[in-house]
DNA sequence: TATTGTTATACTCTATAACTATA
DNA sequence: TATAGTTATAGAGTATAACAATA
C-alpha cells in the first residue's frame, strides 16, 4: 500500500509534438533520411475535437495535482474523499462511493487505509447495524486541511490560465457536459 | 485481450447528489431518523473547483465515447493511436509512444494487437534495423473510418451542449491549460 | 427478500527495469 | 555507449459476484 507512488504523465500539448531522439544534450550526428528527429507529429481532427482536448487537459492538471499531493503524502483521490466525508459526517460507505461515482466495493481499501492511518473513524449505526458512519478524526481534517491548501494553489494556477473573467463560464459549461453528455 | 470490456463509470453530476436506498420502485418505508434516503450530500468546495469540474466532464465524456466505441468494437485508446498513425505514415513507436504521452511499453500490446487483428503493418526501417515504420492496412482505415464517423457524432454532442459560439473559445481554454499548467 | 459492507478475483492501463539487437 | 523495441513485473484503480450479518 504504497502512498506516494503516483503515475508520471507526458501530456499532448495541442496540434503537434515535436519529437526529438537522444539525450539533446548536444551535437549528435546531424538528421538523415528517415531519421526521426525534431519531426512534428500530425494529429489531424483530434487536434480541434472537444473530447480529446478535454481528456489531455484533464492528465495535465490531475498530473499536477498528484504532484502537490505527493508532497503532502497521500494520492489525488483521498482529496475528495476525505472533503465529502467532512461535509457529510456520519456518511455511509455506500452513499459515499455513490457520491463519488465508484462501486462500494472500491471504496472498501480507501476507508480501510485511511481508518489504518487514523484520518477517519467508523462507528455502526444503533438503529441499522449494518451501516458505517463516517467520520473525519483530528488528524484527518489536518491532513485535509493541508490537501485543500494544495488545491487552492492549484486553482489559482488554474485561475491564472484561464482567466477570472471567463471562470465561471468555463465551470458552467464543464458541468454542462457531465450533466447533458449521451 | 478484451476488446469490449470496458469500465462503466457513474459520473458526479454537480453541487450536490441524492443517493437513495432501495430500488427506487415505490412505496418502500419513510425515511426515519438516521436514514440515508433522499439524503443530499455535499460537495463543498469540490462543486466549484475547475480542477474537479474537468475531471468529472472528462469521466462523463470518456464513458459516452467508450459506449460508441464498444458498438464497433474498439477500445476508446485505440482511436488516437490509428490517427496518429495513419496522419504519420512511418512514425515508429517510440514517437508515436511520445506523442500519445506514454511510455514505449505501454505501446508494445498495443500495436501487437493491432497487428495481429490486421489493422497496422510493421515494416523495419532500411536504414536502421532498429525501428519499425508503421502504417495503417486497408482494414485499420476502414475501422479508423467507423470510429471518426462515432467521434463525429460524440463531438456534435457536446456541440450542442457548449454551444457553437462558444466552442472556439472553450477549446483554446482546455489547450492553454494542458500547455500551461504547473 | 433486500441491503451494507467485505472478500475474492479479474481486468485495464500504466510504469520501471532489465534485456536484445542494432547502431 | 546509446537507442528501438520487448519482456517481466508491479501497482493503482476499478468492477462483478458471492458472501455474512443484519434488516
Amino acid at each position: 500500500m504504497a502512498v506516494s507512488n503516483f503515475k508520471e504523465k507526458t501530456s499532448v500539448p495541442g496540434v503537434t509534438v515535436t519529437v526529438r531522439k537522444g539525450n539533446g544534450k548536444g551535437a549528435g550526428r546531424p538528421p538523415r533520411n528517415g531519421d526521426a528527429a525534431a519531426r512534428p507529429v500530425d494529429f489531424g481532427p483530434l487536434a480541434t475535437w472537444v473530447g480529446f482536448n478535454l481528456r489531455v487537459a484533464q492528465e495535465a492538471t490531475f498530473q499536477a495535482f498528484s504532484h502537490r499531493s505527493a508532497e503532502i503524502g497521500e494520492s489525488p483521490g483521498r482529496f475528495s474523499t476525505l472533503t465529502i466525508i467532512a461535509r457529510n459526517p456520519g456518511i455511509s460507505q455506500t452513499e459515499l462511493s455513490t457520491a463519488n461515482g465508484r462501486d462500494k466495493s472500491s471504496l472498501t481499501p480507501v476507508i480501510e487505509d485511511l481508518v489504518r492511518r487514523g484520518m477517519v473513524e467508523r462507528k455502526r449505526m444503533d438503529n441499522d447495524r449494518r451501516t458505517y458512519r463516517l467520520t473525519l478524526t483530528a488528524a484527518g481534517k489536518k491532513t485535509l486541511a493541508l490537501m485543500t491548501r494544495a488545491a487552492r494553489r492549484h486553482e489559482r494556477n488554474l485561475d491564472r490560465i484561464i482567466g477570472l473573467r471567463d471562470k465561471k463560464w468555463f465551470l458552467e459549461i464543464l458541468k454542462r457536459i457531465a450533466g447533458e453528455i449521451e
